[in-house]
DNA sequence: TATACTATTGAAAATGATTTTCAATAAAGG
DNA sequence: CCTTTATTGAAAATCATTTTCAATAGTATA
């Protein structure tokens, strides 16, 4: 997966490739941070000048459509998005840098069945975030 | 733990005990939905028609900061709170009415250790939400 | 119980993030 | 190259949340 594969997939779910959305992309795939829409801004900018925030906002609101990127929860908040990374994957968040890692975490499905068992509910989906400090950090 | 304690336990703190707070915390602990700020304003007015919503807000505020309530992440949004019940619990919500039930996830510890291993981070915390249908809507 | 101190209140105003509106522009297919 | 129509950025509108402020009401103390 490359940021002209996320353009692509835009082109061919009929959506166009505009100088804006291109800066938006490659600024959003190449981080290993959760942006907010005004970080992505500031650093599309740099790319693109002309660049309107509204376009950011319309641009992760595909893009998250899309699976391409997944929103980031955060006790500060939860507008920051983060690239998707391959398959279904957790999220592991630098308390002090707020570096992301991904990590694969099928062990959860033993749980799941015994928590369905359990409550009685019928599980659909999960969610999976850590929060720590990374290597360089600690 | 009853409304009375949480009340109990916000005067302990040095914050005194109001008609409003009163409202604000028996609508939240009696609720097993996650409301929003509206939603409990909604609801603890019909106990305290003065009740304004600024003070919801700032109650919450204080209970969120006592971890007697917790936010939940939700697509839809992370605006809304619950109790936050004993220990250190994890939640699952029913996508359909709402419903949020509480189960123990301590298996947990084992796949921190390992995640902590494999990627050099020292994980402090972690957040599990399970997504579904409780038995009454599946 | 009365008093004094000060936290708390609700309303209104201010803020900040996100969304909508709209006319001008530019991508993509023919 | 044309035509169609999605996309654009700016400005205005909206929505949730926070701040300000003077009035009120808890609580400790006498």
């Amino acid at each position: 997966m490359s940021a002209e594969n996320w353009l692509q997939q835009l082109q061919d779910n009929g959506y166009r490739i505009t100088a804006a959305r291109r800066a938006v992309v490659f600024t959003v795939f190449g981080s290993v941070h959760a942006l907010t829409p005004a970080q992505v801004y500031e650093i599309a900018r740099k790319k693109y000048r002309a660049l309107g925030l509204v376009t950011v906002y319309r641009t992760l609101e595909k893009l998250e459509e899309q699976h391409l990127i997944q929103r980031v929860h955060q006790p500060a908040g939860c507008q920051a998005f983060i690239s998707s990374g391959m398959g279904h994957q957790h999220l592991l968040l630098c308390e002090q840098c707020g570096k992301v890692a991904f990590f694969e975490g099928d062990d959860l499905d033993a749980l799941t069945t015994a928590i369905a068992q359990k409550t009685g509910y019928q599980i659909h989906e999960h969610w999976l975030q850590l929060f720590g400090l990374c290597s360089s950090c600690k």
